[in-house]
DNA sequence: CCTTAACTCAACTATATGGTTAGGTTTCAA
DNA sequence: TTGAAACCTAACCATATAGTTGAGTTAAGG
C-alpha cells in the first residue's frame, strides 16, 4: 500500500485547480527556464497577479525560482505531479474496466452478427 | 494534440484538493454504494459539512447521487480523474527522464567499478 | 549618475471555501 | 399516527483566493 503526504497533495492538486498556473506550467513544459516577465506577458493579468500564481506553483514545489542579476528564472518541476498521478493511479481500474466492459460489448455484438448476416442493429 | 475542458480540469482538480474529499472518495474505491451517512459517519466534522463536499465531488462529476426512499445512495465516476491524468501524462517525461538519467548514472557507475575493484565510493 | 527594466511589497477588495448551528422535510416502522 | 432516522436548507462566520493599484528596490546600460 503506498503512502501519500496528503498535504502535499493539497497543495498539488490545489495548485493544478486554476487554468492560468496550468497555463504556466504547460509553458515550462515547451521551454525549459522562463523569466517572471517573460511568463506573465501572454496573461490580461497584473504582474504582481501572475507573481502570486507563481508563490503557489513554488509552495507546491512545482517551480523552482533563480535569481541571475534582476531577472527570476522559473524552472518546472514535476516531482509533485508524479505524486499527484500515483495517487489517481488507484482509480485507474475504473475507466480501463469501463473500456474492457466496451470492449466485451463490441466483441460480443462481433460475435453475435457472424453467424447470420447482420440483423439486430440498433 | 489532445484538448483539454479547461473548466472541467478546474473542478476536477479542485475536487481533489480536499483530503476530506480524497477519502470519500477512497472509500467510495473500496465500496461500491455508500449512503451519505454512511460516508459521514468516520469525520469529525458535522453531517451538513460533510454534504457540501459531496456537493462539490458531485459538481466536478466525480460521484452520483440516487434517492431511494428516505436514503441517498453515493457512488463514484472516475471518468473525470482520467482526463485529469491524461493533462499531468503531458509532463510524465520529467521524472520518466530523471529515471532514466538515474538508471545511465548506475550503469555508470557499474560498469566502472567491474575492470577494477570497486575503489570509488560515495 | 540617472533612467528604466525587472521584480517585490503592501494595502485593499470581492468572492469562494469550509466549517458551524438551527430548523426544516420526507420516509419508515412500531 | 407518532417518532425517529436520513437528509436538506438557510444563515452565519472566519479565513483563503484572486485580483487590483501604487509605491518601493535592485541592477543594467547609456
Amino acid at each position: 500500500m503506498v503512502r501519500f503526504q496528503e498535504a502535499q497533495l493539497d497543495r498539488t492538486f490545489s495548485a493544478l485547480s486554476d487554468p492560468t498556473r496550468r497555463a504556466l506550467l504547460a509553458r515550462l513544459e515547451e521551454q525549459d527556464a522562463v523569466s517572471v516577465s517573460e511568463l506573465a506577458q501572454p496573461f490580461a493579468m497584473s504582474l504582481p497577479a501572475v507573481m502570486k500564481h507563481l508563490d503557489v506553483l513554488s509552495d507546491a514545489g512545482l517551480i523552482t525560482r533563480t535569481k541571475t542579476g534582476r531577472t527570476v528564472s522559473c524552472r518546472l518541476n514535476a516531482d509533485p505531479m508524479e505524486e499527484a498521478m500515483g495517487w489517481l493511479a488507484r482509480y485507474q481500474r475504473f475507466w480501463t474496466q469501463r473500456l474492457d466492459a466496451l470492449e466485451g460489448m463490441l466483441e460480443e455484438r462481433r460475435r453475435s452478427r457472424e453467424p447470420d448476416g447482420g440483423a439486430g442493429n440498433v
